[in-house]
DNA sequence: TATTATACTGTATATATATTCAGTATAATA
DNA sequence: TATTATACTGAATATATATACAGTATAATA
Protein backbone atom coordinates (compact mmCIF):
# COMPACT_ATOMS: atom_id res chain seq x y z
CA UNK A 1 0.00 0.00 0.00
CA UNK A 2 1.40 3.10 -1.35
CA UNK A 3 1.79 6.65 1.05
CA UNK A 4 -1.38 8.80 1.12
CA UNK A 5 -0.42 12.28 0.90
CA UNK A 6 -2.14 14.76 3.41
CA UNK A 7 -5.12 15.44 0.97
CA UNK A 8 -5.85 12.14 -0.12
CA UNK A 9 -6.31 11.46 4.11
CA UNK A 10 -8.37 13.84 4.26
CA UNK A 11 -10.78 13.24 1.93
CA UNK A 12 -10.62 9.63 3.01
CA UNK A 13 -11.41 10.81 6.52
CA UNK A 14 -14.29 12.66 5.55
CA UNK A 15 -15.86 9.41 3.58
CA UNK A 16 -15.15 7.63 6.90
CA UNK A 17 -17.45 10.55 8.58
CA UNK A 18 -19.66 10.73 6.31
CA UNK A 19 -20.48 7.03 6.41
CA UNK A 20 -20.70 7.10 10.44
CA UNK A 21 -23.19 10.14 10.05
CA UNK A 22 -25.42 9.17 7.46
CA UNK A 23 -25.11 5.47 7.59
CA UNK A 24 -23.91 5.32 3.37
CA UNK A 25 -21.13 6.66 1.42
CA UNK A 26 -20.83 9.61 0.02
CA UNK A 27 -21.13 10.93 -4.04
CA UNK A 28 -18.67 13.10 -5.43
CA UNK A 29 -20.72 16.25 -5.06
CA UNK A 30 -20.98 15.83 -1.23
CA UNK A 31 -17.57 15.13 -1.05
CA UNK A 32 -16.85 18.81 -2.50
CA UNK A 33 -19.11 19.98 -0.05
CA UNK A 34 -17.39 18.94 2.69
CA UNK A 35 -13.99 19.51 1.28
CA UNK A 36 -14.61 22.51 -0.63
CA UNK A 37 -14.39 22.06 -3.83
CA UNK A 38 -15.82 23.36 -6.75
CA UNK A 39 -15.57 20.28 -9.41
CA UNK A 40 -17.03 17.21 -8.91
CA UNK A 41 -13.80 16.19 -10.62
CA UNK A 42 -11.93 17.29 -7.65
CA UNK A 43 -13.29 14.23 -5.68
CA UNK A 44 -13.27 11.78 -8.67
CA UNK A 45 -9.67 12.38 -8.92
CA UNK A 46 -8.99 12.00 -4.93
CA UNK A 47 -11.39 8.58 -5.25
CA UNK A 48 -9.26 7.45 -8.15
CA UNK A 49 -5.81 7.89 -6.16
CA UNK A 50 -7.29 6.59 -3.24
CA UNK A 51 -8.74 2.90 -5.01
CA UNK A 52 -5.01 3.12 -6.63
CA UNK A 53 -3.70 2.93 -3.53
CA UNK A 54 -5.89 0.61 -1.84
CA UNK A 55 -7.24 2.85 0.92
CA UNK A 56 -11.22 2.48 -0.77
CA UNK A 57 -12.49 0.07 -3.78
CA UNK A 58 -14.89 2.08 -5.95
CA UNK A 59 -18.32 -0.44 -7.17
CA UNK A 60 -18.15 0.78 -11.02
CA UNK A 61 -21.33 2.51 -11.92
CA UNK A 62 -23.13 2.71 -8.52
CA UNK A 63 -24.18 5.79 -7.15
CA UNK A 64 -21.91 5.92 -3.46
CA UNK A 65 -20.22 3.19 -4.18
CA UNK A 66 -16.96 3.70 -2.42
CA UNK A 67 -16.19 1.03 0.16
CA UNK A 68 -13.58 1.68 2.67
CA UNK A 69 -11.04 -1.24 3.25
CA UNK A 70 -10.64 -2.35 6.99
CA UNK A 71 -7.16 -2.22 8.44
CA UNK A 72 -5.47 -5.25 8.77
CA UNK A 73 -6.06 -7.51 11.91
CA UNK A 74 -3.39 -8.10 14.03
CA UNK A 75 -2.41 -11.10 16.78
CA UNK A 76 -2.46 -9.49 20.15
CA UNK A 77 -5.24 -7.24 19.05
CA UNK A 78 -8.26 -6.44 21.95
CA UNK A 79 -11.03 -4.26 21.37
CA UNK A 80 -11.00 -1.58 23.58
CA UNK A 81 -13.58 1.69 24.39
CA UNK A 82 -12.63 4.70 22.38
CA UNK A 83 -14.05 8.35 21.97
CA UNK A 84 -13.56 10.24 18.74
CA UNK A 85 -11.87 13.57 19.64
CA UNK A 86 -11.73 16.32 16.70
CA UNK A 87 -8.59 17.53 15.84
CA UNK A 88 -8.90 21.51 15.89
CA UNK A 89 -6.35 23.53 13.87
CA UNK A 90 -4.58 26.49 15.33
CA UNK A 91 -3.92 28.61 12.93
CA UNK A 92 -1.19 30.91 14.62
CA UNK A 93 2.19 31.24 14.01
CA UNK A 94 4.48 32.68 16.70
CA UNK A 95 2.32 35.02 18.03
CA UNK A 96 -1.21 33.83 18.91
CA UNK A 97 -4.02 33.87 16.06
CA UNK A 98 -7.74 33.03 15.85
CA UNK A 99 -9.10 29.38 15.36
CA UNK A 100 -12.09 29.22 13.66
CA UNK A 101 -13.18 26.00 14.80
CA UNK A 102 -12.21 23.88 12.17
CA UNK A 103 -11.89 20.41 12.60
CA UNK A 104 -9.17 18.56 10.54
CA UNK A 105 -10.30 15.15 11.78
CA UNK A 106 -11.75 12.87 13.74
CA UNK A 107 -9.31 10.52 15.77
CA UNK A 108 -10.50 7.67 17.98
CA UNK A 109 -8.86 7.52 21.40
CA UNK A 110 -9.05 5.91 24.88
CA UNK A 111 -11.16 8.81 26.45
CA UNK A 112 -8.92 7.88 29.50
CA UNK A 113 -6.02 8.17 27.97
CA UNK A 114 -4.05 11.19 29.57
CA UNK A 115 -5.44 10.59 32.96
CA UNK A 116 -7.65 13.51 33.03
CA UNK A 117 -10.73 13.61 30.88
CA UNK A 118 -10.53 15.72 27.71
CA UNK A 119 -12.51 17.29 24.91
CA UNK A 120 -10.76 18.27 21.63
CA UNK A 121 -7.36 17.41 20.30
CA UNK A 122 -5.61 21.26 19.03
CA UNK A 123 -2.88 21.56 16.68
CA UNK A 124 0.15 24.06 17.35
CA UNK A 125 1.50 26.17 15.67
CA UNK A 126 4.28 28.63 16.53
CA UNK A 127 7.00 27.73 19.12
CA UNK A 128 5.96 30.17 21.83
CA UNK A 129 5.99 27.31 24.12
CA UNK A 130 9.00 25.36 22.68
CA UNK A 131 11.08 25.19 26.45
CA UNK A 132 8.01 23.37 27.61
CA UNK A 133 8.45 20.37 24.86
CA UNK A 134 5.52 21.75 22.92
CA UNK A 135 6.87 21.94 19.18
CA UNK A 136 5.20 23.10 15.89
CA UNK A 137 1.89 20.63 14.94
CA UNK A 138 1.90 19.01 18.34
CA UNK A 139 -1.29 17.65 19.10
CA UNK A 140 -1.94 18.73 22.82
CA UNK A 141 -5.04 17.56 24.19
CA UNK A 142 -7.58 20.18 25.79
CA UNK A 143 -10.02 19.54 28.71
CA UNK A 144 -13.15 22.45 28.74
CA UNK A 145 -12.82 23.60 32.55
CA UNK A 146 -12.42 27.06 33.66
CA UNK A 147 -11.04 25.36 37.19
CA UNK A 148 -6.75 26.06 36.18
CA UNK A 149 -4.29 26.89 38.83
CA UNK A 150 -1.13 29.57 38.72
CA UNK A 151 1.63 27.46 36.29
CA UNK A 152 -1.10 25.64 34.62
CA UNK A 153 -0.51 25.21 30.64
CA UNK A 154 -4.12 27.11 29.15
CA UNK A 155 -5.74 27.58 25.79
CA UNK A 156 -6.51 31.21 25.92
CA UNK A 157 -8.97 33.35 23.63
CA UNK A 158 -8.61 36.88 23.57
CA UNK A 159 -10.87 38.64 21.17
CA UNK A 160 -10.56 35.90 18.26
CA UNK A 161 -6.84 35.01 19.14
CA UNK A 162 -6.22 31.48 20.75
CA UNK A 163 -2.68 31.08 21.91
CA UNK A 164 -1.21 27.90 24.53
CA UNK A 165 0.76 29.64 27.31
CA UNK A 166 1.67 29.54 30.91
CA UNK A 167 -1.21 30.84 32.98
CA UNK A 168 -0.92 33.18 36.17
CA UNK A 169 -3.09 35.32 37.90
CA UNK A 170 -1.29 37.64 40.06
CA UNK A 171 -4.79 40.06 41.64
CA UNK A 172 -8.23 40.11 40.73
CA UNK A 173 -8.34 41.82 37.91
CA UNK A 174 -5.33 41.09 35.84
CA UNK A 175 -3.79 37.67 34.63
CA UNK A 176 -0.46 36.60 32.79
CA UNK A 177 0.11 34.54 30.20
CA UNK A 178 3.25 33.49 29.98
CA UNK A 179 5.41 31.59 27.19
CA UNK A 180 7.60 29.19 27.49
CA UNK A 181 10.38 30.80 24.56
CA UNK A 182 12.72 33.60 24.99
CA UNK A 183 12.10 34.91 21.55
CA UNK A 184 8.35 35.78 22.63
CA UNK A 185 6.75 37.87 25.74
CA UNK A 186 4.31 37.42 28.43
CA UNK A 187 0.96 39.26 27.36
CA UNK A 188 -0.55 40.72 30.00
CA UNK A 189 -4.46 40.63 30.06
CA UNK A 190 -5.96 43.76 31.98
CA UNK A 191 -9.61 42.22 33.08
CA UNK A 192 -11.31 45.55 33.85
CA UNK A 193 -10.65 46.39 30.16
CA UNK A 194 -9.87 43.12 27.79
CA UNK A 195 -11.92 40.36 27.05
CA UNK A 196 -10.12 37.44 28.07
CA UNK A 197 -12.01 33.79 27.75
CA UNK A 198 -10.49 30.62 28.95
CA UNK A 199 -11.03 27.83 26.35
CA UNK A 200 -9.43 25.33 28.54
CA UNK A 201 -6.47 23.06 30.37
CA UNK A 202 -3.64 21.33 28.86
CA UNK A 203 -3.62 17.42 29.55
CA UNK A 204 -1.51 16.10 27.32
CA UNK A 205 0.35 15.88 24.12
CA UNK A 206 0.33 13.78 20.95
CA UNK A 207 3.27 14.14 18.35
CA UNK A 208 3.02 12.04 15.30
CA UNK A 209 6.50 11.96 13.25
CA UNK B 1 -42.49 0.41 16.63
CA UNK B 2 -45.40 -1.46 15.17
CA UNK B 3 -45.11 -4.86 14.36
CA UNK B 4 -43.19 -5.85 11.46
CA UNK B 5 -44.75 -8.15 8.51
CA UNK B 6 -42.31 -11.73 7.40
CA UNK B 7 -42.26 -9.99 4.27
CA UNK B 8 -41.48 -6.67 5.59
CA UNK B 9 -38.70 -8.36 7.39
CA UNK B 10 -37.28 -10.18 4.51
CA UNK B 11 -36.91 -6.91 2.63
CA UNK B 12 -34.84 -5.03 6.21
CA UNK B 13 -32.82 -8.38 6.42
CA UNK B 14 -31.49 -8.45 2.54
CA UNK B 15 -30.93 -4.69 2.98
CA UNK B 16 -28.85 -5.49 6.45
CA UNK B 17 -26.82 -7.99 3.90
CA UNK B 18 -26.26 -5.90 1.00
CA UNK B 19 -25.23 -3.01 3.01
CA UNK B 20 -22.84 -6.17 4.85
CA UNK B 21 -21.46 -7.33 1.69
CA UNK B 22 -20.83 -4.00 -0.26
CA UNK B 23 -20.93 -1.51 2.32
CA UNK B 24 -23.59 0.52 1.35
CA UNK B 25 -26.84 0.30 0.94
CA UNK B 26 -29.10 -0.89 -1.62
CA UNK B 27 -31.18 0.48 -4.71
CA UNK B 28 -34.64 -0.09 -4.74
CA UNK B 29 -33.76 -1.95 -7.87
CA UNK B 30 -31.20 -3.54 -5.58
CA UNK B 31 -33.91 -5.04 -3.84
CA UNK B 32 -35.77 -6.22 -6.71
CA UNK B 33 -32.97 -8.33 -8.04
CA UNK B 34 -32.36 -9.93 -4.38
CA UNK B 35 -36.53 -10.30 -3.76
CA UNK B 36 -37.12 -11.17 -6.97
CA UNK B 37 -39.41 -8.04 -7.96
CA UNK B 38 -40.55 -7.15 -11.14
CA UNK B 39 -41.12 -3.82 -10.18
CA UNK B 40 -39.13 -0.88 -8.34
CA UNK B 41 -42.17 0.22 -6.87
CA UNK B 42 -42.65 -3.21 -4.71
CA UNK B 43 -39.65 -1.71 -2.83
CA UNK B 44 -40.46 1.80 -2.48
CA UNK B 45 -43.42 0.40 -1.10
CA UNK B 46 -41.58 -1.87 1.19
CA UNK B 47 -39.37 0.85 2.24
CA UNK B 48 -41.96 3.68 2.72
CA UNK B 49 -43.65 0.55 5.07
CA UNK B 50 -39.86 -0.14 6.83
CA UNK B 51 -40.01 3.92 7.64
CA UNK B 52 -43.53 4.59 8.70
CA UNK B 53 -43.10 1.30 10.98
CA UNK B 54 -39.44 2.75 12.55
CA UNK B 55 -37.18 0.75 11.15
CA UNK B 56 -35.16 2.13 8.73
CA UNK B 57 -35.17 5.87 7.25
CA UNK B 58 -35.09 7.40 4.22
CA UNK B 59 -33.18 10.60 3.18
CA UNK B 60 -35.37 12.00 0.84
CA UNK B 61 -33.94 12.36 -2.78
CA UNK B 62 -30.51 10.82 -1.81
CA UNK B 63 -29.33 7.33 -4.03
CA UNK B 64 -29.14 4.19 -1.71
CA UNK B 65 -30.29 6.81 1.29
CA UNK B 66 -31.53 3.88 3.27
CA UNK B 67 -30.54 3.62 7.06
CA UNK B 68 -31.40 0.95 9.26
CA UNK B 69 -32.44 2.11 12.60
CA UNK B 70 -30.89 0.82 15.83
CA UNK B 71 -27.77 -0.37 13.70
CA UNK B 72 -25.75 2.74 14.03
CA UNK B 73 -23.50 2.56 16.68
CA UNK B 74 -23.06 5.04 19.35
CA UNK B 75 -22.23 8.36 18.12
CA UNK B 76 -19.69 9.24 20.63
CA UNK B 77 -18.41 6.14 21.80
CA UNK B 78 -17.14 3.51 19.54
CA UNK B 79 -15.05 -0.19 20.24
CA UNK B 80 -11.73 0.18 18.38
CA UNK B 81 -9.18 -2.25 17.61
CA UNK B 82 -5.91 -1.61 19.87
CA UNK B 83 -2.86 -3.32 20.47
CA UNK B 84 -1.02 -3.06 24.01
CA UNK B 85 2.16 -1.64 24.05
CA UNK B 86 4.76 -2.01 26.94
CA UNK B 87 5.98 0.91 28.61
CA UNK B 88 9.67 0.07 29.14
CA UNK B 89 12.06 2.43 31.25
CA UNK B 90 15.05 4.64 30.58
CA UNK B 91 16.95 4.87 33.45
CA UNK B 92 19.75 7.29 31.93
CA UNK B 93 19.86 10.83 33.14
CA UNK B 94 21.65 13.22 31.38
CA UNK B 95 24.29 11.17 29.72
CA UNK B 96 22.78 7.97 28.24
CA UNK B 97 22.44 4.61 31.31
CA UNK B 98 21.59 1.32 30.37
CA UNK B 99 17.93 0.36 30.10
CA UNK B 100 17.78 -3.39 31.36
CA UNK B 101 14.64 -4.12 29.78
CA UNK B 102 12.20 -3.52 32.34
CA UNK B 103 8.58 -3.36 31.23
CA UNK B 104 6.58 -0.45 33.57
CA UNK B 105 3.05 -1.35 32.59
CA UNK B 106 1.03 -1.96 29.06
CA UNK B 107 -0.69 0.49 27.82
CA UNK B 108 -3.44 -0.41 25.09
CA UNK B 109 -2.99 2.03 21.68
CA UNK B 110 -4.60 1.65 18.66
CA UNK B 111 -1.52 0.56 16.33
CA UNK B 112 -2.11 2.94 13.78
CA UNK B 113 -2.48 5.81 16.17
CA UNK B 114 1.44 7.40 14.51
CA UNK B 115 0.99 6.86 11.24
CA UNK B 116 3.84 4.26 11.34
CA UNK B 117 3.45 1.15 13.01
CA UNK B 118 5.59 0.91 16.00
CA UNK B 119 6.59 -1.84 18.96
CA UNK B 120 6.98 -0.41 22.11
CA UNK B 121 6.58 2.94 24.24
CA UNK B 122 10.26 3.99 25.88
CA UNK B 123 10.01 6.48 28.94
CA UNK B 124 12.36 9.34 28.47
CA UNK B 125 15.32 10.20 31.18
CA UNK B 126 17.21 13.59 30.59
CA UNK B 127 16.80 16.66 28.32
CA UNK B 128 19.62 15.78 26.15
CA UNK B 129 16.65 16.18 23.42
CA UNK B 130 14.98 19.18 24.61
CA UNK B 131 15.63 20.95 21.85
CA UNK B 132 13.48 18.78 19.83
CA UNK B 133 10.64 18.86 22.13
CA UNK B 134 11.43 15.52 23.84
CA UNK B 135 11.29 15.90 27.45
CA UNK B 136 11.97 14.00 30.90
CA UNK B 137 9.59 11.22 30.97
CA UNK B 138 7.95 11.63 27.63
CA UNK B 139 6.79 8.59 26.14
CA UNK B 140 8.56 7.94 22.98
CA UNK B 141 6.59 5.43 20.20
CA UNK B 142 9.63 3.04 19.31
CA UNK B 143 9.65 1.07 15.77
CA UNK B 144 11.94 -1.81 15.49
CA UNK B 145 14.08 -1.25 12.26
CA UNK B 146 17.04 -0.66 11.32
CA UNK B 147 16.07 1.47 8.46
CA UNK B 148 17.31 5.10 9.21
CA UNK B 149 18.57 7.56 7.51
CA UNK B 150 20.37 10.53 8.16
CA UNK B 151 18.87 13.16 10.65
CA UNK B 152 15.96 10.17 11.94
CA UNK B 153 15.80 10.51 16.01
CA UNK B 154 16.72 6.87 16.80
CA UNK B 155 17.38 4.74 20.11
CA UNK B 156 20.69 3.54 19.90
CA UNK B 157 22.42 1.27 22.76
CA UNK B 158 26.51 1.11 22.91
CA UNK B 159 27.12 -1.38 25.42
CA UNK B 160 24.59 -1.22 27.90
CA UNK B 161 23.76 2.38 27.29
CA UNK B 162 20.56 3.21 25.27
CA UNK B 163 20.11 6.48 24.32
CA UNK B 164 18.07 8.47 22.44
CA UNK B 165 19.25 11.01 19.49
CA UNK B 166 19.44 11.85 16.23
CA UNK B 167 21.41 9.74 14.06
CA UNK B 168 24.37 10.33 11.00
CA UNK B 169 26.23 8.19 9.51
CA UNK B 170 29.12 10.53 7.96
CA UNK B 171 31.38 7.16 6.78
CA UNK B 172 30.90 3.43 6.48
CA UNK B 173 33.06 3.08 9.36
CA UNK B 174 31.37 6.01 11.62
CA UNK B 175 28.49 6.91 13.49
CA UNK B 176 27.58 10.29 15.01
CA UNK B 177 24.75 10.71 17.96
CA UNK B 178 23.89 13.84 18.15
CA UNK B 179 21.68 15.51 21.21
CA UNK B 180 19.02 18.03 21.00
CA UNK B 181 20.84 20.18 23.41
CA UNK B 182 23.63 22.21 23.86
CA UNK B 183 24.75 20.80 27.21
CA UNK B 184 25.30 18.00 26.07
CA UNK B 185 27.95 16.72 23.03
CA UNK B 186 28.06 14.49 20.22
CA UNK B 187 28.61 10.74 20.73
CA UNK B 188 30.74 9.57 17.86
CA UNK B 189 31.04 5.39 17.77
CA UNK B 190 33.74 4.14 16.06
CA UNK B 191 32.20 0.55 13.98
CA UNK B 192 35.84 -1.17 13.71
CA UNK B 193 36.55 -0.57 17.69
CA UNK B 194 32.89 -0.32 19.55
CA UNK B 195 29.99 -1.92 19.36
CA UNK B 196 26.37 -0.50 18.18
CA UNK B 197 22.95 -1.54 18.97
CA UNK B 198 20.45 0.25 16.73
CA UNK B 199 17.62 -0.44 18.61
CA UNK B 200 14.98 1.60 17.22
CA UNK B 201 13.55 4.20 15.60
CA UNK B 202 11.13 7.48 16.53
CA UNK B 203 7.83 6.96 15.54
CA UNK B 204 5.93 9.09 17.77
CA UNK B 205 5.62 11.12 21.20
CA UNK B 206 3.05 10.60 23.91
CA UNK B 207 3.10 13.08 26.77
CA UNK B 208 0.55 12.60 30.13
CA UNK B 209 0.35 15.70 32.45
C1' DT C 1 14.92 18.53 -19.34
C1' DA C 2 10.72 15.84 -19.93
C1' DT C 3 7.58 13.27 -17.37
C1' DT C 4 4.62 11.99 -13.82
C1' DA C 5 1.83 12.77 -9.66
C1' DT C 6 -0.86 15.91 -7.25
C1' DA C 7 -4.56 19.18 -6.96
C1' DC C 8 -7.64 21.69 -8.75
C1' DT C 9 -11.86 24.39 -12.05
C1' DG C 10 -15.47 23.93 -15.37
C1' DT C 11 -18.57 21.77 -18.72
C1' DA C 12 -21.08 18.09 -20.48
C1' DT C 13 -23.70 13.77 -20.65
C1' DA C 14 -25.23 9.08 -20.37
C1' DT C 15 -27.32 6.60 -17.00
C1' DA C 16 -28.50 5.31 -12.37
C1' DT C 17 -32.01 6.22 -9.16
C1' DA C 18 -35.86 7.99 -6.51
C1' DT C 19 -40.35 8.72 -6.89
C1' DT C 20 -44.96 9.44 -8.71
C1' DC C 21 -49.03 7.67 -11.09
C1' DA C 22 -52.11 4.02 -12.66
C1' DG C 23 -53.57 -0.39 -11.89
C1' DT C 24 -54.68 -5.53 -9.74
C1' DA C 25 -55.50 -8.52 -5.88
C1' DT C 26 -55.97 -10.29 -1.08
C1' DA C 27 -56.61 -10.07 3.78
C1' DA C 28 -57.52 -7.64 7.85
C1' DT C 29 -60.02 -4.19 10.24
C1' DA C 30 -63.88 -0.69 11.68
C1' DT D 1 -69.81 -2.84 4.05
C1' DA D 2 -66.38 0.57 3.32
C1' DT D 3 -61.72 1.26 4.54
C1' DT D 4 -57.15 0.36 5.26
C1' DA D 5 -52.86 -2.30 5.04
C1' DT D 6 -50.33 -5.56 2.46
C1' DA D 7 -48.21 -7.08 -1.77
C1' DC D 8 -47.42 -6.71 -6.04
C1' DT D 9 -46.91 -5.19 -11.93
C1' DG D 10 -45.80 -1.72 -15.27
C1' DA D 11 -44.70 2.74 -17.14
C1' DA D 12 -43.03 7.41 -16.89
C1' DT D 13 -39.96 11.08 -15.41
C1' DA D 14 -37.30 14.50 -13.03
C1' DT D 15 -33.05 14.55 -11.05
C1' DA D 16 -29.13 12.62 -8.77
C1' DT D 17 -24.82 10.75 -9.93
C1' DA D 18 -20.76 8.77 -12.14
C1' DT D 19 -17.66 9.83 -15.30
C1' DA D 20 -15.40 11.53 -19.36
C1' DC D 21 -13.14 15.55 -21.57
C1' DA D 22 -10.64 19.94 -21.65
C1' DG D 23 -7.92 22.88 -19.16
C1' DT D 24 -4.46 25.22 -15.42
C1' DA D 25 -0.84 25.00 -12.05
C1' DT D 26 2.78 23.17 -8.99
C1' DA D 27 6.00 19.99 -7.05
C1' DA D 28 8.52 15.84 -7.36
C1' DT D 29 11.04 12.63 -10.05
C1' DA D 30 13.80 10.45 -13.82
Amino acid sequence: MKDITPQQNKVLNCIKIYIKETGFPPTRSDICKEMGFKSPNSAETHLRALEKKGFISIASGASRGILVIGEEKELHEETIKADNYPIIGLVAAGSPTLASENIEKQVPCPSNFFGSSFDYFLRVKGLSMKDAGIMEDDLIAVQKTHDVKNGDIVVARIDDEVTVKYFTKPSNDKIVLEPANDDFSDIEVDLRSEEFFLEGKYIGLIREN
